[in-house]
RNA sequence: GCCGGUGUGGCGGAAUUGGCAGACGCAAGGGACUUAAAAUCCCUCGAUGGCAACAUCGUACCGGUUCGAGACCGGUCACCGGCACCA
């Protein structure tokens, strides 16, 4: 009989659907526990492809594996639904985003059914059911209740698609993340979270976390943690200029000052400045620049010299010009920076173009040239005064304690993240559930009044203006403040996507909770996430604002970790036939439906773990599809063939042995394509030595994570009790693992020569005697004198003949 | 520019972390079976030379360490990803 995949995957799931075996047990004690975390697909209309299926495959072989070995295995499975395309095409086709959700996910759904994965089906969230959001809004007032929610008119990235604003992470190479249009600043009002308070804590937190070393090493960079000094100027009109600087040791190298062109003093300063019309045009300039354009024009620096005014050096008193210019940014440090030419590329470019002296402070470049920036720290201190003579490794600390005991300065820690900007101007997203009375400020609603339901709108358009489809609807956004009762407007922008996925593992360990995001029993039992695999892109977005989020919910006592995820790792982007990443638009795109149909759901997950290394791209190869298709039907026609024996045929008793041991550690390494290989190799020798039932069974439960469903039909052919991935994992005896006999090589000189058999665990001596009783080595040691004899145990023999 | 990563047959990729380079698979070639094709099974498959046993070369490039280097060290080049005027 022909392996016929349709009838067995139809036949298995049918029973897995009314079975509903990965029930996960919140509190079981008799058994430990697992959770293993995939993200949750955003249910897109173009359906599940082969990009999910890799991680996917994956987690649920880890999962599966974990479940034989004896854990209590939580494998969940959601939908991250809120976002723009969906808004889009309900736009378009004027349907409701809802329903176009639910068809998506409905769909989406069918899928994961059809490629046999594990989940736990009773624990499905969805981030758009109200039942869901109501918690996330819940969280955003607990937020906003210790002040980490804080609205604030603020120039945020606008992108001119979408007419919506971006966080700093959804904005790459100054362009927008989703549609690739136009980023440009804009100054708007916009509700922002605090994350900033946690950077020390996302950065220290990481050391203990089992991260793979690349995600640690971007969040870190991301976060941006910069010691540095903060050194008090005076501007001649008596204003504090506050600058930020990690190398105070150049201090008597600054020969002017630049103010970021939105720095709050240029409005203060509008009397003093003499030639303001210029000034003025040179901000304005700026803020119309898009971030693309600012930083294209990188190579040469502009800015605008003030007249009127002039800054005074702390220490020496000196007049110093100041400036304005695009590249100083108000969005870190303070927005005014100390010009040293000498010793700051930046700065020397800057002075160059406008004329500036250029001091040197620290010996041993060419200040002529460029500037001499250190990497080393070992430069010596010159025209600095008591600095003098010193490293400036030496100078930074002893300046850093000279500006801090003369009160005109202080040690500072810095950081590149900037807060999250939280809100949206649109429709498919949680709804912000506070209301703007012109007497109390912003309130919040009563955490009974949640969820607060988006409601039915005629459009799901932004305005041209840049507002929320909300916020025409007057019925909604007119109500009662729930402080005074007096009139009041509801907010009209709703969260950014990332908001619902900051939390949805919490969710899972208890989906059905309606007093609670979750229960304390579930949290306290499930929690933390044992493994959590998901793409590289999500490192400095949903990783970090989950993470964040996380530790608030720490520091509230909802939560008892301080990390959400114990371990994490990241997988390889599945790029089309011609190397190049799958898109629409290339048309390039592996439809898996089309893969299950051909080959089976079996083959598909089989051949998405043997494409190539999991934390690497690979290059899909339908062609090569067929490698894995093969490797099935020849396991078939072994099992419709079997030697009728339950005992392990001896022939094959080290091989199986091998095999165990090599498939049990490569799926805890994430080396799916090796241990495939391995099982392979396994049916290879099968084929020389035959295989019993018995020999069978053990591949089926090797097989049954990585194919489930033959896995399953061939334990029943085979006669084996129950079901195959109710079975224990298969163990290994080590002793077994080792072959009578190895087989070693003969080096002349490091060059292989030949090679020997001898008996397993032969002292060093046998072997430099059967290496040197070998029939080809016999005329190198006839040629000359034998000097020296490396034995490398159980591998090879290196003679040293001279 | 800065921070990561990668470079191995015609192709996807292995190599116990310093010990037989090319496991496993795809493609290709030859053979068996077949009226034929597909499927299946067997054999070959890095390059050069040789009838052959075998020899020489070979893991991006140059150099080094070592009895021995794909792996380690120094330098160079190429590609991929992230950040990018962060003072």
């Amino acid at each position: 009989m022909k392996y016929d995949f349709t009838a067995i995957e139809n036949k298995w799931q049918s029973k897995w659907l009314q079975q509903q075996p990965y029930g996960a047990v919140t509190g079981d004690s008799t058994r430990e526990k697992f959770m293993g975390l995939i993200e949750f697909p955003y249910p897109s209309g173009q359906g599940l492809h082969v990009g999910h299926a890799r991680p996917f495959t994956a987690m649920d072989i880890i999962c599966r594996k974990k479940r034989m070995e004896g854990y209590n295995v939580l494998f969940p499975i959601g939908f991250d639904a809120f976002g723009l395309p969906t808004e889009n095409y309900a736009i378009k086709n004027h349907i409701h985003p809802a329903i176009v959700t639910r068809d998506n996910i409905a769909n989406f759904t069918k899928q994961l059914h059809m490629l046999g994965y594990s989940f736990d089906w009773d624990r499905v969230v969805d981030t758009t059911d109200p039942g869901y959001y109501k918690w996330t809004q819940w969280i955003f007032l607990q937020l906003f209740k210790k002040g980490l929610a804080y609205k604030a008119s603020m120039p945020v990235n606008w992108c001119t698609s979408c007419k919506c604003v971006l966080a700093n992470e959804e904005v790459v190479e100054g362009v927008c993340e989703r549609c690739g249009s136009d980023v440009v600043r804009k100054e708007k009002s916009q509700w922002m979270l605090k994350i900033t308070e946690y950077a020390d804590r996302l950065i220290d937190d990481l050391d203990d976390l089992d991260y793979i070393e690349r995600v640690k090493i971007q969040q870190r960079n991301w976060i941006g943690r910069s010691e540095g000094t903060e050194v008090d100027f005076t501007a001649t009109n008596g204003d504090k200029m506050t600058v930020y600087t990690t190398r105070c040791d150049t201090l008597f190298g600054v020969t002017y000052m630049v103010l970021s062109p939105e720095h709050p003093y240029l409005k203060q300063w509008k009397d003093i400045i003499e030639n303001w019309d210029e000034a003025e045009a040179y901000i304005k300039e700026a803020a119309r620049k898009s971030d693309l354009e600012r930083t294209e024009l990188n190579k040469e620096k502009s800015g605008v010299r003030l007249q009127g005014i002039e800054a005074v050096h702390p220490v020496s008193g000196k007049k110093l010009p100041i400036f304005i210019s695009d590249y100083v940014l108000m969005g870190y440090g303070t927005g005014i920076v100390m010009g040293v030419p000498g010793h700051d590329q930046r700065d020397w470019d800057f002075a160059t173009a406008f004329g500036l002296p250029i001091i040197e402070v620290v010996s041993g470049g060419d200040i002529t040239k460029e500037a001499f920036v250190l990497k080393d720290d070992t430069g010596i201190m010159v025209n600095s005064d008591f600095l003098n003579g010193m490293t400036v490794k030496d100078a930074i600390p002893a300046m850093k304690n000279w500006v801090t005991e003369k009160g005109i300065g202080r040690p500072k820690t810095n950081f590149k993240l900037r807060d999250w900007v939280f809100s949206r101007q649109r429709y498919w997203g949680e709804p912000i559930p506070l209301v703007w009375c012109d007497k109390c400020g912003w309130v919040p609603l009563d955490e009974k009044e949640l969820p607060l339901l988006l409601p039915e709108v005629d459009s799901y358009e932004v305005t041209d203006d840049g507002e929320s489809p909300l916020s025409k609807m007057t019925d909604w956004v007119n109500t009662t403040c729930p402080h005074c009762g007096g009139p009041a407007k509801r907010e009209t922008d709703t969260m950014p996507q990332w908001a619902g996925s900051c939390w949805y593992f919490l969710r899972y360990m208890d989906p059905h909770n309606d007093q609670a995001l979750a229960s304390k029993e579930a949290i306290d039992y499930w929690g933390p996430v044992d493994w959590y695999n998901g793409g590289m892109e999500h490192t400095t977005l949903h990783l970090l604002y989950s993470r964040f989020w996380h530790k608030f919910l720490y520091d509230i006592g909802v939560v008892p970790t301080k990390e959400p995820y114990a371990k994490r790792t990241s997988h390889g982007m599945i790029l089309g036939e011609g190397g190049e990443k799958m898109s629409k638009s290339r048309g390039n795109v592996v439809n898996p439906n089309d893969i299950v149909d051909q080959y089976g759901a079996d083959t598909m997950r089989l051949y998405i773990m043997f494409v190539g290394d999991f934390e690497k791209a690979a290059i899909w190869s339908t062609e090569a599809v067929k490698g894995s298709k093969r490797f099935l039907d020849r396991i078939w026609n072994f099992v419709e063939n079997a030697t009728d024996s339950d005992e392990i045929t001896p022939a094959n008793e080290s091989i199986l042995h091998k095999t165990i041991k090599k498939v049990t550690q490569d799926i805890e390494t994430l080396k799916f394509n090796t241990a495939i290989a391995a099982m392979m190799a396994l049916v290879n020798e099968f084929g020389s030595n035959g295989a019993s039932r018995g020999d069978l069974k053990i591949l089926m439960r090797l097989l049954s994570p990585f194919a489930p469903h033959i896995a399953e039909e061939c334990w029943e052919i085979l006669g084996g009790e129950g079901q195959v991935s109710q079975q224990s994992w298969p163990q290994y005896d080590e002793s077994k693992t080792v072959d009578a006999e190895v087989q070693i090589a003969i080096q002349v000189n490091g060059k292989l020569r030949s090679t020997a058999t001898v008996p397993a665990g032969s002292p060093d001596d046998v072997l430099a005697e059967a290496a040197k009783a070998d029939e080809k080595i016999k005329k190198y040691l006839e040629s000359g004198t034998l000097v020296k004899t490396i034995v490398v145990k159980g591998k090879l023999v290196n003679l040293i003949i001279k």
